[in-house]
RNA sequence: CGGGGUGUGGCGCAGUUGGCUAGCGCACUUGCAUGGGGUGCAAGGGGUCGGAAGUUCGAGUCUUCUCACCCCGACCA
């Protein structure tokens, strides 16, 4: 077989690149740092965006859409958001173009200048903010709870397909709320929604905590995360979700009347999860052959391959294939049957293995004689003959058990990479030589943190909301702490 | 922004040491065979060698300038 991959333990990065690109995901475009998501890879895209936007709705979110731009003067209105933001936004500063005096091209109208400068939203707090300010009079305007999609700009330096992009697209939630509580609640409860998409869609385990200081979303009071393990060891991002306290509604002066006839400011909350769970998914599962999909996320479902040599043959195959995927559909299965006599079996089945589809199913005359279909599943890469007869049912059954196949997978290979070390000398081993997650004891100081990440470059992931309390020391300073936190190196 | 690298048909590359008809693999087109794990044979189409200036009888190749992209670091979801 043709090598179309690098392999893991090869070239981890390349594998990853070469598989984005090579299994039609997305492709570097001809603007730096910006992608561009081909159909296939979209098409996982739109499945992950129709089933967050259904968890979105059923806990009583709406959708809404606020300017891609947005003023300067605003940005800066929360002191800590634009400290954060600052180094990575595109501007905009003119709005009209001319044609060039040499007559070559054209240039940039000078005297086109705007008065204020807009920034590309590198997130959207601050519009929305300054527009929930009109929005909120009263306690019984809230909650008011609007989630958008979009695509948003932050200025990286370097880039990855998914991982980080100059532009991505991705939802955020901007909650408002009466109260601290609530608002706490709102925050709890989307990074409950994240992990459970996590791991019954995407079939990928994810720790959920708490964020350090350092690594808090500007602005935020509070961040939550859910963090992943990839198979090269190093944890992801794959979700974030912000108590903002009062900060937004005090920049913005958004208050309201309580109960009690007294004005308060209001609590927030915001959300976000990007295509960079495409990353995450990519990464989770593949292998040296190519994407693993979990089956409730994969375009295609079950590929269908016809094996003959005349075309008399396939018009039997096909006759008996139609069948098969009437049946299969019937079942809400989605089908791809390939009949193209352009490329040979052997090529398909390298194609749908690249392109992770969970079930492959090949018929040919043999097959017609015998009243069987070969069926092949890309996790395991185990071929059986099966019985057409009820085969939907067996299908039905597979996807399931391969969903849960990956996800299991997944979650040992986390566990076999999970170490806790006890010393800073042990930690240093175990991020040389182990990577993974490791469990170790902090004193909870920003310096400490610095300091660890200076030298190993592992940094604290997230504090563990389900961990038990342990009384221990710092690896590093020996100062009490009371449990221990996840550090990694990360994407 | 620092360090390294690469620009030659759609993609991946050779050719630069040694200056003179621009080549290979994949992909593409056509035909025949083939078809149960990336088919074989044959015939075709496609490139002013990233750009500009220079040296020269002659430049993909030498000189200068320039642009772009990729990789590694600092920043980040």
């Amino acid at each position: 077989m043709a090598k179309v991959l690098s392999s893991r333990k090869e070239d981890y990065a390349q594998w990853y690149n070469d598989l984005v690109i090579k299994a039609g995901l997305a492709e570097n475009s001809a603007v730096r740092g910006c992608m561009v998501i081909k159909p296939y890879g979209y098409a996982i895209w739109e499945k992950m965006q129709s089933v967050l936007d259904r968890m979105f709705k059923d806990t009583g979110h709406s959708n809404a859409y606020f300017p891609l731009f947005i003023p300067k003067s605003f940005l800066s209105r929360e002191a800590d958001h634009v400290e954060g933001f600052a180094k990575e936004c595109a501007v905009v500063t003119h709005y009209r173009l001319k044609n060039s005096p040499s007559g070559k091209g054209i240039e940039v109208d000078e005297t086109a200048r705007l008065e204020e400068e807009l920034i590309i939203r590198p997130t959207s707090e601050t519009i929305i903010w300054n527009t929930y300010k009109n929005w909120i009079q009263s306690y019984r305007d809230l909650p008011l709870l609007i989630n958008q999609w979009a695509n948003v700009v932050r200025w990286e330096m370097r880039t990855r397909l998914f991982l980080r992009t100059t532009e991505f697209l991705w939802q955020e939630g901007h909650t408002a709320h009466a109260t601290k509580d609530e608002a706490m609640e709102e925050t709890m409860k989307i990074l409950d929604i994240y992990a459970k998409f996590a791991k019954n869609w995407m079939a990928m385990p994810v720790i959920q905590g708490t964020k350090t200081e350092n690594e808090r979303f500007a602005g935020a009071v509070e961040t939550y995360s859910i963090e992943a393990l990839m198979q090269d060891g190093k944890a992801l991002q794959s979700g974030t979700s912000h108590f903002l306290g009062q900060n937004f509604a005090k920049a913005f002066d958004v208050t309201f009347l309580n109960r009690e006839g007294k004005l308060e400011y209001v609590w927030a909350t915001s959300w976000g999860v990007s295509t960079r769970l495409m990353g995450a998914l990519i990464m989770a599962h593949s292998d040296d052959k190519g994407l693993i999909l979990p089956p409730r996320l994969a375009p295609i479902q079950v590929a269908i391959v016809p094996i003959y040599k005349k075309a008399g043959e396939l018009e039997m195959i096909s006759a008996k294939v139609e069948e098969i995927t009437r049946k299969l559909t019937a079942n809400g299965i989605t089908v791809k049957y390939d009949d193209r006599d352009t490329h040979k079996p052997g090529w398909k089945f390298a194609e749908y293995e690249l392109k992770g589809v969970p079930v492959r199913l090949a018929i040919g005359p043999r097959d017609l004689e015998k009243g069987t279909i070969e069926l092949a599943r890309r996790d395991t890469l185990e071929k059986n003959v099966y019985p057409v007869e009820g085969i939907e049912n067996r299908i039905k059954e597979l996807l399931d058990e391969i969903q849960e196949t990956i996800y299991r997978k997944a979650l040992d290979f986390r566990e076999a990479n999970t170490f806790r070390a006890d010393s800073y000398n042990e930690f240093k081993e175990k991020v040389e030589t182990k990577g993974g997650f490791i469990l170790a004891h902090w004193d909870g100081t920003s310096e400490t943190e610095q300091k660890i990440s200076n030298e190993t470059r592992a940094t604290i992931r997230c504090i563990p909301l389900e961990s038990e309390k342990e009384e221990g020391k710092c690896m590093v300073t020996g100062k009490p702490s009371s449990q221990r936190v996840i550090f990694a190196k990360a994407y």
